[in-house]
RNA sequence: AUGGUGGACCGGAUGGUCGCUGGUUCAUUUUAUGAACGAGAGGAAAGUCCGGGCUUCACAGAGCACGAUGGUCGGUAACACCGACCGGCCGUAAGGUCAGGGAUAGUGCAACAGAAAGUAAACCGCCCGCUUGCGGGUAAGGGUGAAACGGUGAGGUAAGAGCUCACCAGCAUGUCAGGUGACUGAUGUGGCUAGGCAAACCCCAUUGGAAGCAAGGCCAAGCAGGAAAGAAGAUGGUUUACCAUCCGGGAGUAGCUCGCUCUCGUCGAUUUCCGGGUAGGCUGCUUGAGGUGGCAAGCAAUUGUCGUCCUAGAUGAAUGACCAUCGUCACUUCGGUGAUGACAGAACCCGGCUUAUGGUCCACCGCUCUC
RNA sequence: CGGGGCGUAGCGCAGCCUGGUUAGCGCGUCUGGUUUGGGACCAGAAGGUCGUGAGUUCGAAUCCCACCGCCCCGA
């Protein structure tokens, strides 16, 4: 039986305390696509949080961006680490495509994963 | 076939799997969680350029100021929108386009050139006089300019001139006919010339209270106040606390004045400055000038009536991903292969306008060729 | 949702309100002079769709309208 890969409101971060302490860590880690800020939350699950400018793109174009991290986390969650609360944001110049999204966002995460620990 | 003009429509369809948002029902039931069912972006959702609905501010009352609109008639909840018609301009035409009221209410503007740029004026020229350079007459001719105070012909004269006359153009004004009207057609009279710019000030007519769903209403939670400035009282009723009138101060009526409302008059209204708390939930929130089909009225915009349908309500903010079939397009070795797009994402709701953009169809016009 | 401002030479600005004759100013660039060479200095030159498109006017950077881009406020 695999585990579900549902999305509710409990793995998104909702207020803007929480954004402001991920914020706050100082914790990130960055390639090509996207830019990530993390902070451990002690919890049994991860949570994500997006943070889409004006500056990349029009309506459209940031709807796609939160769609295919809301997508690539929503079925890679068991793959990836747990206990951290992060924000996703697109790197400056970057396009939102379905497959760098998902691997960055793994990728990172797993990076990301590592400083934590070895900051802690 | 080709070039053009105007208009209408569409913005992929069906099924499956995994998700998201909110709704109804059921189950567990403290929050909440799960299951089933059905719903889930646009023609422009955009720009925010107009007009409304709705809500609050307490009165919306007057005058001034300020803004908007500007052919006529109609449509509409309303408009700067739409329809029909009238007039000017552009186009061979289909058609397009126009802030399209007023220049004898007033003030003003016109560089350069030119003699002169607006109660006209004499540079050259023409004519007369005296005389070798001036005085007078003259707007027919030259030249300048975007624009120069009507055109043609005849009379007239020293030369000329609407100086006079005829016709034409144009202006003002009356009558008749048609039209609801803008206006059109015909005709008479007047005086011979009145120029352009009001998207220059302005005048005229019509019209506009202001702010916006972060409006507004309810609930919960929470805190701490301090400093400075600061007006004028009087009379009457009279159970020393209120009421009434006058006077004065302040606030509101987002410009000013009046008016109106509230409030205070030393036991201190109010204003300014510093500091402190909250940034949660519910509601407003989607059934509406609503869509759609028929019939009727109207040239049309649109309206009436009958039937039928219920069709997004998020809030760190849903409407997505993948697969299959069909449709469409491109390439094609006719087996297939590739793409499925363009502009673009609801935030209180409607009516328009403007801008962005892929395609299909219809009607009409010009030219050439063929039958 | 509401309000305000800006766009002119490579850069920073003036001119716009009140339309007109060659759209100016500073820095920078280029050429020449001066110097052994450079800087500074002196002389001269180049460089402009006035954001875009329509309109009003004889004539528009200027007035009017629409659009594009950028910036700043308020609730």
């Amino acid at each position: 039986m695999p585990e579900p890969k549902t999305f509710p409101k409990a793995l998104r971060l909702r207020s803007p305390q929480q954004f402001a302490n991920v914020y706050a860590s100082g914790i990130y880690a960055a390639d090509q696509t996207l830019v990530i800020n993390l902070l451990a939350n002690g919890l049994t699950t991860s949570r994500m949080g997006l943070s889409i400018p004006k500056l990349s793109g029009d309506a459209p174009t940031r709807n796609k961006w939160k769609r295919y991290c809301r997508e690539a986390f929503r079925l890679q969650q068991h793959d990836l680490p747990v206990g951290i609360d992060f924000v996703v944001r697109p790197r400056k110049g970057a396009k939102p495509v379905a497959d760098s999204v998902a691997d960055s966002l793994k990728a990172l995460l797993c990076r990301g994963a590592s400083k934590l620990e070895a900051g802690s």
